[in-house]
RNA sequence: GCGCCCGUAGCUCAGCGGAUAGAGCACCGGACUUCUAAUCCGACGGUCGCAGGUUCGAAUCCUGCCGGGCGCGCCA
């Protein structure tokens, strides 16, 4: 029996008792199951009677006995224990437990799936860092997290766009060009200009492409080292990022919006709903009325269209090909911008709660040798994705990043992240998973294979670390939803982690395969199915945070 | 000054109003003729920053304060 389908037997015996007179409450429409920490509280428990307490006008503990007759009386559930305040204590029935493995093996790669957020069409927009420049550190955090609450998302149902808006028009792709025109000529970058080695390197590759580029008129010149080397970082990052594991369906320029018209056009909606004004020679909306610290510009006094402005399109443009949510994710940097989004969206006449979604993450150090590798984007010296994952690589480097709340600031110690030792947490969830490999391939070796589903003898599996290992197995699919209705993919790893532990303890104490001359057994099989099922739930989940499951280490 | 995030074991951090607040690491003591010991078991370790409030029940929600990070442009 599934968590869930006891979450079903609960309420259909609350409203059991309910339809008799026994309990004049409305039946919830969601009971709470958890899986108690303490074994002495059973297989699962349930607060239903704490709830219910206060609108019966009886004690907990009095509805809680009603409950836990009615209860009783189900096949699948061998005892009821009333404990504390008033909790439900359950325990199935033997071998209730025991179909999870059958259920988690049989389902596959589907296991942990549910229909939890069907229909829902989300665009996520991560990283979007300028085309001026790699991808930093700071930008990689979101890499991880945010592709991995894609993944996370699109395991519940959801209809996920990934998108990546490439800030290429303004004057930042100008002051990118004339650095990039200066490098070329063997001139200092200009004072605001962009400082780092790969400035080189991309001035050179532009000047390679376009012979005869350093002879054109300068203002001719600029262009083709704006047009080109924004090309060319562009097809860097997204090169990057692939090569990270992290895929886009669509990679948005700014510029095909200025180009389109969507910026008046966008200005123009926010006119008609009445909040743009004239001060100053500017456009400004005033974001003031929805809640922002002061009004914005939409047009400046010179005739340029403000980020911004470049920002409402763009949001319009979203909701305009039918994204009911709107998520972008933002480091804590960029933090003051979420009043104004917000803002925004309730000019154009949305729901800024319903529409828009804006995360927020904390900023990223990498640590070397106990210290923090320094960062100075004026020098050009910053931390680069391709840093991190040089220094331990694309799972350790994906698997940090995801493991941590976004609210929290992190440090990653790259000797941590890439030491081969049961310190590295990565190394712990995926050693558990080639473990089981290990132990599988032994048993196809001794002629032992799976078997059929209908002949597994999942009463077998009685142990108590067997009935951890399945109630651990039980929780996964609401660990996703969870994790996902929270935006916290980092709950998956915590959860890998807590899972592989659980099976390590369950293989230091059952024996799975037969020693010796000793024959195999039904229980044999049934801990094979159970070693299968923890696999499963490894692979899935590390696939969730975009982490390979090794089969052998 | 204002806004957002954080403050939980020596360290790094979990903990979407529930039971005796957890894990890993570090330190100490154990377990390998046995399916991967990259593992497991035990011990040690806490005024959940402080003070109020709400609640049957608060690390969790609310208010104030203290400490740290980030942000407050007609920059992007």
């Amino acid at each position: 029996m599934t968590p869930e389908q006891l979450q079903d037997v609960v309420r259909t015996a609350v409203g059991a008792v309910v339809d008799r007179g026994a309990l004049p409450v409305e039946v919830p429409d969601e009971v709470v199951i958890e899986r108690p920490k303490n074994p002495e509280h059973g297989d699962y428990a349930t607060n239903v009677a704490l709830r219910l307490a206060k609108p019966a006008g009886r004690p907990p503990r009095q509805v809680a006995e009603v409950l836990a007759e009615e209860l009783r009386a189900h096949e699948g559930i061998a005892t009821v224990d009333v404990a504390g305040p008033g909790f439900l204590n359950i325990t199935l029935a033997k071998g209730a437990l025991g179909g999870l493995a059958v259920r988690a093996v049989t389902a596959g790669a589907a296991y942990g799936r549910t229909d939890a957020f069907a229909g829902q069409k989300l665009n996520l927009e991560f990283v979007s860092a300028n085309p001026t420049g790699p991808v930093t550190l700071g930008s990689t955090r979101w890499a991880a997290v945010g592709d991995a609450l894609g993944r996370l998302l699109e395991a519940t149902g959801a209809q996920v766009s990934r998108e990546y808006y490439v800030n290429d028009a303004g004057a930042q792709i100008e002051r990118f060009g004339r650095s990039l025109q200066a490098v070329a000529h063997g001139r200092p970058v200009p004072e605001d200009g962009y400082q780092g080695d790969y400035v080189e390197t991309v001035a050179q590759q532009v000047v390679a492409e376009n012979p005869g580029l350093l002879e054109l008129p300068d203002d001719e010149q600029l262009t083709v080292f704006a047009d080109r080397g924004v090309a060319a970082m562009v097809a860097e990052i997204r090169s990057t990022l692939d090569g990270f594991g992290v895929h886009y369906d669509r990679f948005f320029s700014e510029r095909t919006l200025h180009e389109s018209g969507a910026l008046e056009k966008a200005v123009g909606r926010l006119r008609e709903q009445g909040h743009v004004f004239e001060a100053d020679g500017a456009v400004w909306l005033r974001t003031t009325t929805f809640g922002d610290d002061k009004d914005r510009v939409l047009v400046k006094a010179g005739g340029e269209p403000t980020y911004f402005a470049a920002d409402c399109a763009y949001y319009l443009d979203k909701r305009a090909r039918g994204f009911e949510r709107v998520v972008i994710m933002l480091g804590a940097d960029h933090s003051g911008y979420v009043g104004r989004y917000k803002a925004l969206v309730a000019a154009t006449g949305d729901d800024p709660e319903h529409h828009l979604e804006i995360l927020i993450g904390q900023l990223v150090n990498l640590v070397k040798d106990g210290e923090p590798v320094r960062m100075s984007k004026r020098k050009g010296n910053f931390v680069l994705l391709t840093d991190l994952v040089d220094a331990v690589g694309i799972d350790a480097a994906r698997y940090a990043l995801a493991r941590a709340s976004v609210d929290q600031q992190i440090d990653i110690d790259a000797d941590l992240w890439s030491r081969k030792t049961n310190d590295n947490p990565v190394f712990y969830v995926q050693y558990a998973h080639a473990r089981i490999s290990s132990l599988l391939r032994n048993a196809a070796d001794l002629g032992l294979p799976l078997g059929e589903a209908a002949d597994v003898d999942v009463a077998a599996l009685a142990h108590p670390r067997e009935s951890d290992l399945l109630r651990a197995i039980g929780e996964f699919p609401r660990v996703l939803a969870s994790a996902a209705e929270l935006r916290a993919p980092h709950r998956v790893a915590r959860y890998l982690e807590e899972l592989a532990g659980t099976y390590h303890r369950f293989y230091d104490s059952c024996r799975v395969l037969p020693r010796g001359d000793e024959e195999a057994t039904s229980l044999t099989t049934a801990r094979l199915w159970l070693c299968a099922a923890t696999a499963t739930v490894l692979r899935n989940g590390l696939d969730v945070l975009g982490v390979t499951a090794p089969e052998r280490m």
